[in-house]
DNA sequence: ATGATGCATGTAATCGTTTACAAAGCGACT
DNA sequence: AGTCGCTTTGTAAACGATTACATGCATCAT
């Protein structure tokens, strides 16, 4: 019941019998110890439960032996997957994972803070909404490269990152849809701002240009990623005169508020209008009706973004190895029972 | 673009003219300083842009100045908005927040290490999955008290915890059905030797003798709380000569399961059998049909729980004050459309 | 015998703080 | 003047590891 005090080095070096520089060389640089020395030194280790005082060693190796996760909105179930990604590149490694929540606050001064309190040797980013002033501070401080960003990034600036393909995303719904039949088909966009949502729609409006389909400014419709902006969509589209046969959703979340809004309006999903969506999160397979939707795996984009950062704090101060920059995560078209033939034109 | 070595408490000390434990008291006790040098030193570190570095403060002052959340699941939707709301209960305090997925992993010996290590001050338990021996080694340590449990629990042991309502909820679902007119219940269970699936499915037992209602055995429906689990106990269902005409879930992911189930066999919900749910996870309110279930507010719960471990990691070692060892948050009913009056009797 | 070489180990400085203790300055009181 | 008390500050010893450097000892060529 009573506090017991921790075993230090020195504890382990006498019952060893040895200095405290073999044991603490036992345990970094085995090699370097004689083999006998050596087992005597395990067999100390083991038989006091010595283990090693972090901050003492992080204050000796200036190193901080964490790394930080920054997510705009840890309630958000998407992140949750990346997250344990994340954390699952981690386990193995002697660096900790801590998290923070941006949601209201400057991303730049938590992330500049936590550098320079040095608490964490390196970040992943899935934030990119992060001022660019704050980064070019960050970069000059020599830590650019101990960043990475995960799923989110920022267009014209060298740091890593790991993403889906979410250009050949939106290429495999078009092109699916357009196998189908449809020919009007809208887009339910990401929130404005946003990279995510620029290339996705850019990229589904450059394929609808390949596959010579007509075009109207209101089948582009502005959404947040949300299940409430799905539902206004919803309503919009219900009112169009000329309304569309499918609508490519840049979102599961804002394809669900949709879909849930178009039944209620008194359609019927996908007889009368398709909907395919973007990320395939759990419960894509299980809505009714199932969603149609791009599968992007969430947690290995995660595990990727902590296998490049690893590899960037592994390599300490070697110069080389800026490549690897940017890693794309494949993209799969999951087919279920959101979309189907496009109904027989009315006009 | 060159790496700029960090100020240090001596930089400080120079620039204001004072020695480094003038600085240093001034950040941890301004009181004791005189005010003009107080004004000194301020400026001095405005001007050196000085941090204090943690790993060096850690070490000095024993303390890890951070706290492990252990998620059985990260991935679980469910449990990132318990993490944002120990998150936010964080951030003004001066620990981090580290987090570890126990998925198949010895959670024991995780949370023994980080202690050991010194890599953390306190704990947040997401996962009643710890074996006993494990917990008797920690509390041995004297470390009990800076453990918290959120969400479940570990029967029969002192430390602290955070939970919803689990009782209440049952009760209010219960009595919300039986108003409706049901009185063939069944109940989903979730997965088993969960202290949760006990304690619900309990106190469902407790209420429905209460209300002097009728018991068959298959109407006690074993789950996991996932949608696969839904599914197949509505395949049970659908198989029984006795259908009840209302499920009270003790999860939303199950009951989602279980409608899906439910209409693809051919029923009408709530026309034919009403469902309620446990949880009101985001997506609640717009499966179709929406989805009446027991709300309990998982980010509340984190941020409870954090207050809780501050509460008791700011004490540091002033003995009293081991009350507060259970908060209970309150339940609410969310009366959406997946439950409707009882179907008239077929017998 | 002598010096060079190499391996294994020990000694002690160091990382950047906090804080116990000592000391200095200044009134006030006897 | 001497003593005491109080406030404010400085000096230096921790905290527990890592590692540059020194040392000791064996081996081997000259």
């Amino acid at each position: 019941m009573t506090q017991q005090k921790p075993v230090r080095i020195v504890d382990v070096a006498r019952a060893a019998g040895v200095s405290v520089a073999t044991v603490s060389r036992t345990l970094s640089n085995p090699q370097v110890v004689n083999e006998a020395t050596r087992q005597t030194v395990f067999e100390a280790i083991r038989s006091t439960g010595y283990r090693v005082n972090r901050a003492a060693r992080n204050l000796r190796m200036q190193r901080a032996g964490a790394v930080l996760v920054m997510v705009p909105d840890l309630g958000n179930p998407f992140f949750s997957q990346v997250l344990a990604g994340i954390s699952a590149g981690f386990a193995e490694s002697d660096h900790a994972v801590l998290i923070a929540d941006t949601a209201g606050q400057d991303a730049g001064a938590i992330v500049d803070h936590y550098f320079r309190d040095g608490r964490i040797d390196g970040l992943i980013c899935l934030d990119a909404g992060i001022r660019a002033e704050d980064l070019a501070r960050l970069a000059a401080q020599g830590i650019g490269d101990r960043i990475v960003f995960a799923c989110e990034w920022i267009e014209g600036t060298g740091f890593a990152s790991v993403r889906c393909d979410n250009e050949g995303g939106a290429r495999l719904a078009m092109e699916y849809l357009h196998g189908l039949g449809h020919r009007a088909i809208a887009h339910l966009t990401g929130p404005a701002g946003n990279v995510l949502t620029h290339v996705r729609r850019a990229a589904m409006q450059a394929e609808r240009r390949r596959l010579d389909l007509p075009a109207r400014p209101e089948w582009i419709i502005r959404g947040d990623f949300s299940l409430a902006s799905g539902e206004a969509a919803a309503r919009q589209i219900l009112a169009m005169d000329h309304r569309p046969t499918a609508v490519f959703c840049a979102s599961d979340m804002g394809a669900f508020g949709l879909i849930a809004g178009l039944i209620e309006g008194g359609l019927r999903v996908p007889q009368d209008i398709s909907v395919i969506g973007f990320d395939d999160i759990e419960l894509a397979g299980h809505f009714l009706p199932s969603l149609t939707t791009i599968r992007q795996d969430r947690r290995r984009i995660g595990e990727t973004a902590a296998e490049l950062l690893r590899a960037r704090l592994d390599r300490a101060d070697s110069r080389p190895l800026p490549e690897n920059r940017l890693r794309r995560i494949g993209v799969e078209l999951m087919l279920r029972g959101s979309t189907g033939p496009a109904p027989r034109s009315i006009s």
